[in-house]
DNA sequence: GTAGAGCTTGACGCGGGCGTCAGGGCAAGG
DNA sequence: CCTTGCCCTGACGCCCGCGTCAAGCTCTAC
C-alpha cells in the first residue's frame, strides 16, 4: 500500500509518516516510481507508535517498542527495553502528577484567600464609610 | 536600579527582563544613557510574574496580575480578572491531572500485563522443551 | 590611556512534532 | 492533449520562554 492509504488507515497524515521515516522509526520500501510502499506489518508498527504518542511518549521513547515488534515479538512491550521505558514513564508521570497536585493546591489556596479578601473589602464598604473604589480591570465582580 | 541588579534580586536574567519588556509586561524607564531604570515597585511586579511562571502560568496569564498591581492594588490577585485566571487555571489543572492519572493507570496496566507475559514465557521455557530465545534488545531482564 | 564591567539592539537557536507551501513528476481517464 | 490525483523532496513556520552570540556604547577605576 502507498503512503496515503497507510496514513488514512492509521488516522494520521502522510507528513507524519515521512517524518517518522526521517527519524528512522518507520523506514519504507520503494517501488519503481520512487513511491513509498508499506504492508500490514508497517501498519502494526505505526499503530504502536500512535498509541504511545497518545500516552504522551516522545518519539524516541517509542523506538524500543517498534524495534521489538520488528524483531518478531508478538507485542511491542515484549522486550525488556520497552518495559524499562514503561517504568521510567511511570516514574515521570508520578512525579509530574504530584507536582501538578501541589501547584493545584497552591493555586486553590491563593484563590480562596483572594476571594475572602474581596468579601472582606465588600463588607467594609457596606458598613463604615463610603464604598471602596472597585477594580476596573476586566470582567467586573459579576 | 539597573537591569542587572533587578535581575539578580529577582533571581532571573537580564535577557528575561528585556523579553518581558518586549512583551509589554514590564516596561522600563530610561536614564540619560539609554539604560533601563527600575525601582522597588518593578521588583514587586517581577516577583509576581516569576511566582506565577513557577506555577506554570503562561506569560499572558500573568498580565492581569501585573496590571492589577500597577493599578495600585495591594496584591496581584485583588482584581476580578486575576481571579478568573486562577479559576481557569484550576480547571485546566484538574483536567490535566485527571488525564495524566488515566494515562498513568493505562501504562501501569500495560506494564503489569507485559511483565506477567514475560514470567509466563520464562515458566514455559523452564518446563517443557528448550528455552525460548530471549529478546536481545538492551537492558536484559535484570 | 586603557582595561573591564555593564549596558544597548538585533538576530539566530532550541526543542517536538508536525503543518503547509513551493515546485515538480508520473499514471490513468476523458 | 489535458486534467486530476497521488506521489516526491526541500524548506520554512509554529509555539514559548528564553539562551547565546555579535558588535558596539558608556562609565569607572587605575
Amino acid at each position: 500500500m502507498r503512503i496515503g492509504e497507510l496514513a488514512a488507515r492509521a488516522g494520521t497524515t502522510t507528513r507524519t509518516l515521512r517524518y517518522y521515516e526521517s527519524r528512522g522509526l518507520l523506514p519504507a520500501r520503494r517501488n519503481g516510481n520512487g513511491h513509498r510502499t508499506y504492508d500490514e506489518s508497517d501498519l502494526r508498527l505505526l499503530r504502536q507508535i500512535r498509541t504511545l504518542q497518545d500516552f504522551g511518549f516522545g518519539l524516541e521513547e517509542t523506538r524500543p517498542f517498534v524495534e521489538c515488534l520488528r524483531a518478531g515479538h508478538p507485542e511491542g512491550d515484549s522486550c525488556p527495553a520497552s518495559l524499562q521505558v514503561y517504568r521510567r514513564k511511570l516514574g515521570e508521570l508520578d512525579t509530574l502528577i504530584a507536582e501538578l497536585g501541589a501547584v493545584r493546591e497552591q493555586v486553590g489556596r491563593q484563590l480562596a484567600r483572594a476571594e475572602a479578601a474581596r468579601v472582606a473589602l465588600a463588607a467594609d464598604a457596606a458598613v463604615p464609610g463610603g464604598p471602596v473604589p472597585e477594580c476596573e480591570l476586566g470582567g467586573g465582580p459579576r
